[in-house]
DNA sequence: CAAGTGAAGTTGTATAGATAAGTGGCGCCG
DNA sequence: CGGCGCCACTTATCTATACAACTTCACTTG
């Protein structure tokens, strides 16, 4: 009889498991992780998968650790996978809320110099934007400004786009994405964001800006979302020890 | 004849030198990297730290790659080190700008609940707490609260911070930081933002919560960094195959 | 000419073993 | 009783090998 998921590598069950003990707090903060040799021995696997498991908790923050020094548990958040950064109805639904969205605008049109060029396609190549105002548990928390290139969004065009998630449209039609690039800012509320998010123009909004790739390196979804602020914030966890991608530059 | 660094290890150096010749444009976006069995040859090692190495630029965003598929240099942004993720004086000039700064408040007070809670310290605690307008090629940049403990704080309280970097006097006294979490959002301009910004009051602010932590898990500095709008943004690369301590929440 | 096949090349994963380097604790000695 | 040094333990790094999974491309075949 084979297991439900039979693909995933050892190292990735191990780290699934051991981030188990530790959200569960049956390891709890302050907690010395055992050892490589015994984690080897527990699992019965050799020590390669059980240091890749370590390392990716380590990334996340979730235990320490260093030459010599055993690993112990920190008290870190918990870590949210990937697709919870791309599509605003994973990230609510893994916060345990109920997102809820309405579309202002679907349309055809040619891309302009500045979505043609973080697309990576020519200007005047059609593309299809979504103007949609985002609700969590019935609060609205952000307007979200998406462009797709033509052979994503035209499978969007005939969709209800107020009842399904696009992500799962697109997953759906065999449109993964691997990779994303985010920028972080803040703006003024313009005409449009003051109108459909509900707060004077020129009021301070937490922006997103993302372009998100599929796996042969294509930019295929370029987003501009602004947040309310007070209710969403960005955490990131930083180690001189596990860098991260992470760049403060000049905004552009 | 010895290198000047030693102590770095292989798989360190290999990724050093292959970042070189990707950022000074060697390797132009596009390229296929060589595969790993020609990089084993080249440098005359295993295949153990090459892949650490290409997994490192990986986890940058400079190069691609997949099962199978060959890695491909992107044209990603090119890689801070950690430090200048701490400090302004660091990261200014790691941008080729010339930092600056005028301190408007260096005091000693009791730690208020919030900051007691951000330092896992108790509530009256002595904190050292200082406000500085940091610029950029004498631009007015950034609005910086940093809270000290003690420890950490009274080695400032004779220092001129107007000519210092903090960091570097911290360095200087042993105090080394290797952990950081930043939570960003955007909030509108206070009284005292606008005052020392040049904003009117409730202007759009991009704002840096911080604290980092010591090799033994100490938080030693809680900071509340106000950007103006425009000049500074955060960029974050993604991946579902290398994830990062990345986390969308609720603002706290 | 289009579609399917298959081989070569490349990356992902796992194992085993060896050495280096750092931590922590224990005991010895002053 | 305090400080110092030694030693067991742990983690970091590197090597070598093997197999699995995927991509790409040339070639065959209908």
């Amino acid at each position: 009889m084979k297991c439900v998921t039979p693909a995933s590598p050892i190292h990735e069950r191990l780290r699934l498991e051991l981030q188990r003990r530790i959200v569960s707090g049956e390891w709890a903060p302050g907690d010395r992780v055992p050892s490589e040799a015994s984690l080897r021995e527990e699992f019965g696997v050799s020590r390669g998968p059980v240091r890749q498991a370590l390392a990716a908790l380590r990334t996340a923050g979730l235990i320490s650790g260093g030459q010599g020094r055993q690993a112990v548990v920190l008290d870190g958040a918990v870590p949210q996978p990937f697709d919870a950064f791309l599509s605003f109805t994973e990230w609510t639904r893994a916060t345990g809320r109920t997102p809820g969205q309405r579309t202002v605008e679907l349309a055809r049109r040619p891309a302009d110099a500045i979505a043609a060029g973080r697309l990576d396609c020519e200007p005047g190549d059609p593309v299809v934007q979504v103007l949609r105002v985002r609700t969590a548990d019935g609060v609205v928390t952000m307007l979200e400004r998406a462009t797709f290139i033509w052979e994503a969004g035209r499978l969007l065009l005939d969709q209800d786009l107020d009842s399904a998630s696009i992500f799962d449209t697109l997953r759906g039609h065999g449109l993964h994405f691997v990779r994303a690039r985010h920028e972080i800012d803040a703006i003024g509320a313009d005409a449009t964001d003051a109108a459909h998010l509900g707060v004077p123009v020129g009021s301070p909004l937490l922006r997103e800006r993302r372009v998100s790739y599929t796996p042969d390196g294509r930019a295929v979804e370029a987003a501009d979302d602004r947040y309310l602020p007070g209710l969403t914030s960005f955490l990131i966890e930083n180690s001189s020890h596990n860098p991260v991608p992470l760049t403060r530059g000049a905004a552009s």
